[in-house]
RNA sequence: GCCGGUGUGGUGGAAUGGUAGACACAGGAGACUUAAAAUCUCCCGGUAGCAAUACCGUACCGGUUCGAGUCCGGUCACCGGCACCA
C-alpha cells in the first residue's frame, strides 16, 4: 500500500473541516475540563515560520492525548494583528493596515489548517476586530476608573533625522533601525498603567504556580524586589535628604553623597550652591545624553561638587560633601545615594577620581584595590563603633533599628519594575476611549460608546511632531465631552501591541458574547488555563503583562482565579543552518577567512534563521515535499522541546522514512485480535513510555519508543490487535495517517468512531515485565559481561549465572569475593580481592 | 559584573546514582534489481589485536560512592536574560 499523504491529509481536513470532533463545549459536567494555550501568533506578512509548528504541535498532542483520555478540551487559535510590521508593510506598500492583517490571517490559516491542528476553528479571535478591541477598551476603562491608569510625561525615542517617535524594537544600539540616525529622548505626556501596584503579588503567587523555574527566575529578576532601609540625613540647605540604601550597615563608611542630575532638589538650591553654571551645565550635559550613552558599559564617572552643601551623617554628625553624578538614576529609590566607596564598585571608582576618602567598615578586603563587597553576608564589621565585631547580616538589621529608634531610618522595599507606558503614537492599535476636556479634565467615554473605532485615515505616516498619525483627523478628534458637553478632544495615542494578549485567554472561552467579555459560567469552567506554553522572549513582557491584568480582573470580581495560566511551558527556537559556519571548508586559510569576516558567527553551526543567511525554512515546502504529518513528527523528533535546534533537511527524510514503515505495517498484519503474545511486553511498554513523556512533554523519546516498537513489528511480526494499538498510539502525533490507517485496517467500522476519539490505549503493569532480563555484571564496579535470568532472580541466581561466564571466571580467579552488590534486573557487582 | 542554562560519537540527541551512546541522520557492507531509486538485513566512540579481549572515553581538575554523564567543591568555554537598580 503507497502511502499518498497528500491526499490522505487533503481527505481527512476536509472531513474534520465538516465534522468538527474539535469543539469544545463549555458546562459539560460530565467530564473534566482541559484548557490548552499556545501563543497566537501575529500573522506577519511573511507566513507560518517554522518556529512556529513546534509549541503549536507540542500542546496539540497533549491535548489530542487529554481528548483520549477523556477531557472536554478547549485548545484555541486567534491572531495578535495589531502591531508595528503591519503598519509598517502598510505605509510602504499603500495598503490599509486592516486589509494587510485580514490576508495575513487568511494565509495563516490556511498553513495551520494544512498542518491538522486540532484547534476548535469556531472560536477565532482577532485582537483587530472591534468586537474584540471593544473589550480590551473596557478593560483599560475599568482600570483607569481604579486609578490604575493615570498620565505622565515620559521620554520617547525621538529620531532626530526621522523626526519621529520610535517604538523602542525600532532602536537599535542607540541608533534608528530605518536611517542609522541618532535617536535622542523627546519628553511626551503619555498613559501610564501602574503595574508596580501589583509588584508584590506577581512576585509572590509564582509560588503557587506551576512554572518552569527559568521563567519564575527571570520574572523575580525583572521587578527585581529589594529590601533596604531608606535614611533621612540633614543637611545645611533647610531640606533634609533621603536615600535609599541595602547596606544601612555601612552607613559609618559614608564619605560622600551624590545626586541625580534629574533631581528636582538642584533647581531648589540654586542660590545655595556656589558653583551653580557649572552644575547646571552638567545636567544639561546629561540630559542631551540618550539612554544608550548614559547606560553604557564601564564607562567614566563623571560628576560635579555642589560647592556650599553640607550633608550630615546622622550616625556622627560628620559633614561629608554631594556631588550631582549622572550614575545615580532619578528612577529608582530617592534618586540620592550615599557613597560608600570602601564596599561599592560604583562608589569606589568615583570616589578614587574624585579624590575622597575611602573608609573600611567590613573586614577582608584591600580597599586600596578595589571595593570590597560581600558575595556572602558574614563579613565582620569594623571601624564602625557599637557594630563592630559582627557580622554583615547581624549589622544590618541592628543598625536598621537603630536608624528607625532614632528617626531617620524607616523600612523600605524597593523595585527594579516600572510602571507600563501604555501609549503608542502609532495608528494601528486599539484606540484609547477618554477624552480630554477643557473643564473636566480626562473624562472616560460611556461604556455604551464601545467599542471607539479605529477611524480610516489617508496617511499612517508618523508625524513629525510625533504626534499619531490619528492626531491629523480633525472630524474623529473634535468631540463632545461625556460629562459636561462641551467641546473637547480624543486621545490620539494608541495601546501598544501588548494590549489585546493580556486577556485573549479569556475570550477564548466566550468568543462571541456581545454583551460581556467573558460569561460568569464560561469563566468559571474554563478557567485558569490548564497549560500555556510559549516562548521565553515574552516572560517579562506580555507574560508579565497578561498575569498583571488578569489580577486586576480577579480584583475587581470579573474572574475566578488569582492566576491565568496554571502551567507555564517554554519551547527553544528552531535554528537553520550557518552558511558561513568553519566546519563547511576544509584549510585552514578558509577558516581564518571566516571568521575574521564574521567573528564569532563563523564557529557556529546553526544560527537564527535569516532571509539574508538564505537559510529560512518555510513549513509550505515541507509539508509539499514530505506532508504535515511528517513536518509534525520532525519537529517533535528533532530534540529536547526546550533547548535551540538546528533544523535538517537530511533529518526530515528519518521522520518521513519511520511514516513509511509505519503504513507499510498494513500489509504485514496476521489476522490475530488483540495484542499478539510475541509483542505483549513490548507493546504495554510503550504506551506507558509514549502516555507519561507526552505528559512530560518529551516527544522526541516518545517517538523513539514508537520507532523502537516498530523495529520490533519488522522483527517479529505483528497482530491486528498490535497495530490497532500502534495506530491509537500515533494518533496525537500524526492525526491524518493514524486515521487513514484505521480506516483502511477497518478498526473505524470495528468501534464506530475515529482513532482520534479512542479512549487512551491502558497499559497493565505486570504486561510490561519480560519474563527475562539482561543483567549487567560488575568485577569492583567494571562491567566483565552480562547475564540471562529470569526477570526478579535473587542474588544466589544472578551470582551463579555470573559465575558461569568465561569473563567473569578469568576475572575472580584466584579472588574472593567479600561482597556482592545487586541492583535487581539491572546489575550485580562483586567486590574482590586476593585470596590470601 | 550579576542571574539562569548548557557542555556526551562525524551529526541531532538518549540515559529515576546502576551495562554510556537508546532512537535517528550521515557513512559502510550485503540482499533484491539489467541498473538506479525505494525497500529489507547487518556494521558503525577511540587505541591495540586476525580474534577473544584489554585499555581509554560524557569540557577540565579534585572529592563522595561498591559504582558518577548524573551528586559535591573548584576551573574553563559557550548560550540566554539583566545590567551604574545603590
Amino acid at each position: 500500500m503507497h502511502y499518498d499523504f497528500a491526499a490522505i491529509e487533503k481527505k481527512w481536513q476536509d472531513r474534520w473541516e465538516v465534522s468538527k470532533p474539535y469543539a469544545a463545549i463549555t458546562g459539560d459536567t460530565t467530564r473534566p475540563k482541559f484548557y490548552g494555550l499556545i501563543e497566537f501568533p501575529y500573522p506577519s506578512a511573511a507566513g507560518l515560520h517554522v518556529g512556529h509548528p513546534r509549541p503549536f504541535t507540542a500542546i496539540d498532542i497533549v491535548s489530542r492525548k487529554k481528548r483520549m483520555n477523556g477531557y472536554n478540551v478547549l485548545f484555541p487559535i486567534g491572531y495578535d494583528a495589531f502591531g508595528l510590521p503591519t503598519e509598517n508593510f502598510a505605509i510602504k506598500n499603500h495598503i490599509h493596515p486592516a486589509i494587510v492583517t485580514k490576508d495575513n490571517i487568511a494565509n495563516f490559516t490556511r498553513q495551520l489548517k494544512m498542518l491538522g491542528y486540532g484547534f476548535d476553528w469556531d472560536r477565532v479571535v482577532d485582537t483587530t476586530d472591534p468586537k474584540y478591541y471593544k473589550w480590551t477598551q473596557w478593560i483599560f476603562l475599568q482600570m483607569y476608573k481604579k486609578g490604575l491608569a493615570y498620565k505622565t510625561t515620559m521620554p520617547i525615542n525621538w529620531c532626530t533625522s526621522c523626526k519621529v517617535g520610535l517604538a523602542n524594537e525600532e532602536v537599535v544600539e542607540g541608533k534608528c533601525e530605518r536611517c542609522g540616525g541618532e535617536v535622542v529622548r523627546k519628553e511626551k505626556s503619555q498613559w501610564m498603567l501602574a503595574i508596580t501596584k501589583y509588584a508584590d503579588r506577581l512576585i509572590d503567587d509564582l509560588d503557587d504556580l506551576d512554572y518552569i523555574e527559568r521563567v519564575k527566575v527571570q520574572q523575580k529578576n525583572w521587578i527585581g524586589r529589594s529590601y533596604g532601609t531608606d535614611a533621612t540625613f540633614k543637611t545645611n540647605t533647610g531640606d533634609d535628604v533621603t536615600v535609599y540604601t541595602t547596606r544601612v550597615d555601612t552607613i559609618f563608611g559614608v564619605t560622600y553623597m551624590v545626586i541625580s542630575p534629574e533631581h528636582p532638589l538642584l533647581e531648589k538650591w540654586k542660590d545655595q550652591i556656589g558653583n551653580w553654571d557649572e552644575v547646571a551645565e552638567y545636567r544639561l550635559a546629561a540630559s542631551r545624553k540618550s539612554d544608550f550613552e548614559r547606560g553604557e558599559l564601564n564607562k567614566d564617572k563623571t560628576g560635579v561638587r555642589l560647592e556650599g552643601i553640607e550633608i550630615y551623617n546622622p550616625i556622627n554628625g560628620k559633614a561629608i560633601p554631594m556631588f550631582v553624578s549622572d550614575y545615580v538614576l532619578m528612577g529608582y529609590g530617592t534618586g540620592i545615594v550615599m557613597g560608600v566607596p570602601g564596599h561599592d564598585q560604583r562608589d569606589w571608582e568615583f570616589a578614587t577620581k574624585f579624590g575622597l576618602p575611602i573608609i573600611e567598615v567590613v573586614k577582608g578586603g584591600d580597599i586600596t584595590k578595589e571595593a570590597f563587597v560581600l558575595k556572602d553576608d558574614t563579613g565582620i564589621m569594623v571601624n564602625s563603633e557599637f557594630l563592630n565585631g559582627m557580622t554583615v547580616k547581624d549589622a544590618i538589621p541592628a543598625m536598621r533599628d537603630y536608624a528607625v529608634e532614632h528617626g531617620w531610618g524607616k523600612e523600605k522595599v524597593n523595585f527594579k519594575l516600572r510602571d507600563w507606558v501604555f501609549t503608542r503614537q502609532r495608528y494601528w492599535g486599539e484606540p484609547i476611549p477618554l477624552v480630554d476636556c477643557p473643564k473636566c479634565g480626562w473624562v472616560p467615554l460611556d461604556e455604551s460608546e464601545l467599542p471607539l473605532l479605529l477611524p480610516n485615515v489617508e496617511s499612517y505616516e508618523p508625524t513629525d511632531d510625533g504626534e499619531s498619525p490619528l492626531a491629523k483627523m480633525t472630524d474623529w478628534v473634535k468631540t463632545t465631552c461625556p460629562k459636561c458637553g462641551g467641546p473637547a478632544n480624543r486621545e490620539t495615542d494608541t495601546m501598544p501591541n501588548w494590549a489585546g494578549s493580556c486577556w485573549y485567554y479569556l475570550r477564548y472561552m466566550d468568543p462571541h458574547n456581545d454583551t460581556e467579555f467573558v460569561s460568569k459560567e464560561a469563566e468559571e469552567y474554563w478557567g485558569p488555563v490548564d497549560w500555556y506554553n510559549g516562548g521565553m522572549e515574552h516572560t517579562t513582557l506580555h507574560l508579565l503583562y497578561s498575569r498583571f491584568w488578569h489580577k486586576f480582573l480577579y480584583d475587581i470580581g470579573v474572574v475566578h482565579t488569582k492566576e491565568p495560566y496554571a502551567k507555564r511551558t517554554s519551547h527553544g527556537m528552531i535554528l537553520g543552518k550557518n552558511p558561513n559556519y568553519i566546519g563547511n571548508v576544509d584549510t585552514e586559510e578558509e577558516k581564518q577567512a571566516l571568521i575574521e569576516k564574521y567573528g564569532s558567527m563563523a564557529t557556529r553551526p546553526a544560527v537564527k534563521m535569516s532571509k539574508s543567511l538564505g537559510n529560512v525554512v518555510n513549513p509550505d515546502d515541507v509539508i509539499k515535499a514530505y506532508g504535515a504529518d511528517t513536518m509534525r513528527l520532525y519537529i517533535m523528533f528533532i530534540g529536547d522541546f526546550e533547548k535551540t535546534a538546528a533544523w535538517s533537511d537530511e533529518a526530515v527524510k528519518g521522520s518521513k522514512r519511520f511514516l513509511d514503515r509505519c503504513f507499510n505495517l498494513q500489509d504485514m498484519v496476521s489476522d490475530e485480535e488483540g495484542i499478539s503474545a510475541a509483542n505483549m511486553a513490548s507493546v504495554h511498554k510503550t504506551i506507558k513510555k509514549v502516555g507519561s513523556d507526552i505528559d512530560e512533554l518529551k516527544m522526541n523519546t516518545a517517538i523513539a519508543a514508537l520507532m523502537t516498537l516498530v523495529n520490533e513489528f519488522y522483527a517479529k511480526g505483528l497482530s491486528r490487535g498490535d497495530l490497532e494499538v500502534l495506530i491509537q498510539l500515533l494518533s496525537p502525533f500524526v492525526p491524518h495517517m493514524a486515521e487513514e490507517m484505521w480506516e483502511n485496517m477497518g478498526f473505524a467500522a470495528k468501534h464506530g468512531k475515529m482513532a482520534m476519539q479512542m479512549s487512551w490505549p491502558e497499559y497493565d503493569e505486570s504486561k510490561t515485565i519480560d519474563a527475562q532480563v539482561e543483567m549487567a555484571v560488575q568485577i569492583n564496579g567494571k562491567l566483565r559481561g552480562t547475564v540471562i535470568v529470569p526477570t526478579d532472580s535473587d542474588e544466589a541466581t544472578v551470582v551463579a549465572a555470573a559465575m558461569e561466564q568465561e569473563r567473569v571466571k578469568k576475572a575472580t580467579e584466584g579472588m574472593q569475593v567479600v561482597k556482592t552488590i545487586l541492583v535487581k534486573n539491572k546489575l550485580v557487582n562483586l567486590i574482590v580481592k586476593p585470596a590470601k
